[in-house]
DNA sequence: TGTACATCAGTGAACGCGCGTTCACTGATGTAC
DNA sequence: TGTACATCAGTGAACGCGCGTTCACTGATGTAC
């Protein structure tokens, strides 16, 4: 059953995809390689044929859905008729429900963090990339001095990814809390990038 | 080898404790019953003495370190010469090194809130009320009108949160970064305090 | 261009290991009288 | 208060299951001539 040579690297991203949507939505420990497999359409026995590790993909992963959702994010920013507009938009648009209630398809920087702390040097240096690749957009799209905003950038990032884990992690437990929290830094948001750009 | 009742007591205590430090080090599903009974000093055998299931262990740990953490806060403000000083002073000292590397000791907010969302109905309930009662804390030092001191205290955690498991997720990986991000967030975090206090 | 062999991606079974949970056993505590 | 039995927290072995990883096998693709 060989296959062709663009068929394998085909296969291949789409084991990466898929592994990059599940560890997102259930964190990578709770996703087994078997789960992987057979989510991007395979036995699992054919896992080692692209990969040496567990550990290794999720590595690839980690650096896959960066690259996914940063281009979305830029792709939507760049093609508006308001691009600065575009960019607040996109802003609240994170902090909603439906992000919430979405992680495996939605920013790697908030489902993330904690499990990359756990991991090795390699998931952690992925990790560190695609945040740096997150500053720059905000950093660019903020506007201004560009050392000014980029701690800007560092403070909108901060805010934005603990509103989401925390609306995560009391979806179930106070859905109001949930909503409030998701609310509540949005309007700060909004309030911090408007009167940023028109001081007094 | 029967007990006495306050001995049987004391060591489901230091179940729970063993298990509030392990599962904010190293994650609810990295760390086994066994691994909890060991910290705690007891063979893993006698874990269904105490528990119905480590889900059970996992509800209470939570309720517990947010027990034991808000415990500690609300001593240091209270206890204080200047109170509201010693609030900044205590957010101040969230945002360090120190805090991130040594989850286990550290705030559950920031420890579990990924966990937390993937896990059941009692770990999440327990959860948003350990956020709540932050929030509590938060709400009456920030002072003024309460309700205006709350959207501040629910963007302040949020902001905290966020920098304290990016901090974590980038350690290793950047060094740099993982730093700049706990000294941006504290920079932005006393100026917050700060100029809400004395506005102009 | 055609042929013959080597390669290698995918399959499905298997291996070891660690995990959550159960169980038989022990002997000091708790309790009924 | 003293005695006799029941209870039950702790021990250590065991059970089943799922996991990461390995392996023998297959047959179409890639390649050397």
């Amino acid at each position: 059953m060989r296959i062709t040579k663009e068929q394998t690297e085909q296969n291949r991203a789409r084991i990466v995809d898929a592994a990059a949507r599940l560890f997102r939505a259930r964190g990578m420990e709770s996703v087994a390689v078997a789960d992987v497999m057979n989510e991007a359409g395979f036995t699992h026995g054919g896992f080692y044929n692209h990969f040496s590790s567990k550990e290794e993909l999720a590595a690839e992963a980690v650096a896959w859905s960066f690259r996914e959702s940063t281009a979305q994010l830029t792709e939507m920013i760049v093609t508006a008729e308001d691009p600065p507009a575009a960019f607040i938009s996109a802003l609240k648009g994170y902090l909603t429900a439906a992000h919430r209630d979405a992680p495996g398809g939605g920013c790697p920087t908030a489902a993330l963090p904690i499990d990359a702390g756990r991991h090795g040097q390699d998931v952690q240096t992925e990790y560190a990339k695609g945040i740096e690749s997150y500053l720059d957009i905000f950093t660019t799209w903020v506007g201004g001095n560009r050392s000014v905003a980029r701690r800007e950038a560092v403070v909108l990032l901060s805010g934005m990814v603990g509103a989401i884990v925390l609306s995560r992690g009391v979806r179930d437990g106070s859905p109001e809390l949930s909503l409030e929290v998701l609310q509540e830094v949005q309007r700060w948001l909004v309030r911090s990038i408007t009167t940023k750009r028109a001081p007094e």
